[in-house]
DNA sequence: CCATTAATCAACTAAATTGATTTATTGACA
DNA sequence: TGTCAATAAATCAATTTAGTTGATTAATGG
């Protein structure tokens, strides 16, 4: 059978391509001069400048900065990414609450409405997202409305397994209905690996390319990061680290979670909207951190056998000292449990905390975008489950191009 | 941090991308036509043309086949790898004995050397390996001698782990000591992921672009397929199988290997070379088989938890009959297992059997220099010795590969 | 004999490269 | 302190590579 097909290369994927690689390498290392793309590159200083002329007439880069003196020859003049240069707009349906974000080209939040509710149903919540774009877009001028990329959705999979109130919605297509109402591109993925995206494209910490990535909600998920970009796998389901075995015949989400907390409790938790501590009985903090840390630390060395991760980690919609103790007590226990010929992990919490979810759904068309690294002609299986892109594969760049940077 | 920096792309870039693309399509697929490349590819016919005429030129590709008709227009001339296009050497070195085969660009063994001892010594194997690959090379004429692209070694990491005896391991560079005594390129990696690099690329079944791969020997090893490529990971340790944390404090080494086969029968097992039975007593092999596939099961549960891969397939240097019923234990106790959120895959026995981990040896140079995605900077040692089209567009691939392996 | 498909020839285009030139700064020396 | 050489960034102009498009030739089935 035939596998994948990598893309072949032409001149006009290699423009694109290269326009994405020098966004990208700005987006990591923040504002950078010309000569120091053209070295990471590996381009002439020659195509550099083209290249970056055309990004800042089109609006996504930024030479306005400062000259940096101090060496002998000319100053350097950093290219920044401009925050207005893209918007994107990401929806998160929760367990109790969904959310809805503008988000800018640097992952600043620009506007967000949330919906709370006791369990998710997909009208409302389709109704919410259409409503609440009509009014976001409302308040953007004209030039900024036109930068609108597209929208994320970051939402649970398998929501009917939450019970029967949840059956409307097996086989509901959310993302084929809002891209049909908005008019825009949508893009889903499972949440969990919304947020991972979201650590990887706005975190605060400098990530290494390969990276696993818990995250821990009202149920346990996570993503995979490989040479630079989220993993979602054949059938968009990787990084469901929830679903991993543990030993005693369980799974990591029947132990680790927030809703295996509050049945412990005996109540529903609050929010940690405004980060304060939930206050809970210490022994049963206790019991749910070492409990949570034993499976998550047998994950956790489980997907560095296989991939050889140099780092792990771990966030959730939880308070900051709740979760910098599970990494704590997760890094006491890998380091503890036999790990012979398996290099440990560095363990580190998240930068995002609760945000990570949306952030990531408003992520999903930067990636697919604005990242370098095969999008811009690879198939987006989940764009749509039916679609027919039998077309002539050099209309692909095109097509996307118009949808993409808005040009 | 920087991450990865995927390559810039540049017109030499891109030729010889497009080169490795059409050769890995007809590695696949069988003989090819023109026509069916532009259409898998997505280039242009012209191109194809183009790309072809100069492989067919270089001595890669063979246009000799008959033209297959039957239907209106022209007749279809297929394009096949040609087997002398490239020749390999690969070196493994295992528990009992090593092998050095010379291979094609097709994975026939053409010639195969052996050297069986009590355990494995550095100074006898590079004794052994130079030697052979002069003996070797004395056999073949001038013209095809010149297509040696290099020599790729499968060797078991942790060497010293398996006894005093095995000291001098430690520290020792085999591969910087062959490549500097053979005037060749040289690469090295674990035997298993040899393995599995051989089972992807010179494998009878049509594989999916993304597997998990366990290989049983005296010791227990895998690998990971992702996106058709080998995934070695940062520091070259991915796929390490045998490592996998199991329930029990284990790892999956400490119960599914020949090695602990052996100490359960209290005696060593003859080499499956012949590929006869090793007359287990049954209640002893079922032992082993049951504990075995428990922990397979396990591992390759997590690893799918992770990555979302639709195979797993499991290989080893023992009779077909132990590993296809290793395979039928497995997939059964992983029906059993609790999956839930994670689709099954299919579980396969692998084709190779125990000349996987040379053939993937050899595999190594192959993979190296006539694989699409990312190799393509890296000098390509097959073409010929002295090409003067290498001026380096960027000197990385050298660098990298010197620091290639000390580990 | 004609419609059809494979493959090539010739002309054109996109995006890179190389080499020369302009610009702005540091630092040395009168 | 003022002038100028050295240095490095960035651009301009010309060239090269590899792709595309459109026309042409070749071989086959109906």
């Amino acid at each position: 059978m035939p596998g994948i097909t990598p893309p072949a290369w032409t001149p006009q994927g290699a423009r694109s391509q290269n326009e994405r690689l020098i966004m990208w390498l700005i987006r990591r290392n923040g504002p950078m001069p010309r000569a120091a793309l053209a070295q990471a590159t590996g381009l002439s200083a020659q195509a550099v400048s083209n290249i970056t002329r055309e990004l800042i007439a089109a609006g996504l880069l930024d030479a306005e900065g400062e000259r940096r003196r101090g060496k002998v020859g000319q100053p350097l003049l950093p290219l920044a990414l401009k925050p207005e240069g893209a918007l994107f707009l990401g929806l998160k349906v929760g367990r109790r609450v969904a959310e809805l974000v503008l988000v800018d080209f640097l992952g600043g939040i620009r506007q967000m409405r949330t919906l709370p509710y006791d369990f998710p149903q997909p009208d409302r919540i389709h109704e919410f997202a259409v409503q609440g774009v009509a009014a976001i877009l409302g308040e953007l001028t004209d030039s900024l409305r036109a930068r609108l990329s597209g929208m994320g959705i970051a939402i649970p999979f398998y929501l009917w397994d939450w019970g029967h109130e949840m059956a409307p919605w097996r086989g509901r297509d959310l993302r084929a209905g809002l891209e049909q109402a908005l008019g825009l591109p949508v893009w889903l993925e499972n949440d969990a690996s919304c947020a991972c995206g979201a650590e990887m494209m706005f975190g605060a910490g400098g990530l290494p390319a390969d990276f696993l990535y818990f995250y821990i909600a009202h149920f346990a998920g996570g993503g995979v990061v490989l040479d630079g970009r989220l993993r979602l796998g054949p059938s968009r389901n990787a990084g469901a680290m929830g679903s991993y075995p543990v030993p005693g015949g369980q799974q990591v989400l029947d132990v680790a979670s927030v809703s295996v907390l509050e049945a412990m409790l005996g109540r529903p938790l609050p929010l940690p909207l405004e980060d304060r501590q939930w206050q809970l009985p210490a022994a049963l903090r206790r019991e749910w951190l070492d409990k949570s840390a034993a499976v998550l630390s047998h994950a956790a060395l489980g997907a560095v056998a296989v991939l050889d991760l140099p780092l792990v980690v771990i966030d959730g919609a939880m308070p900051d000292a709740l979760r910098d103790a599970l990494v704590a007590a997760t890094a006491e226990r890998m380091a503890a449990a036999r790990h012979h010929g398996i290099t440990l992990p560095e363990l580190r919490a998240g930068t995002l905390g609760r945000r990570a979810r949306a952030l990531g759904a408003a992520a999903l068309p930067l990636d697919e975008g604005f990242l370098p690294g095969g999008a811009f002609s690879a198939p987006r299986p989940g764009r749509n489950g039916n679609e027919t892109r039998e077309t002539p594969p050099r209309s692909r760049g095109q097509a996307e191009r118009k949808t993409g940077h808005g040009r």
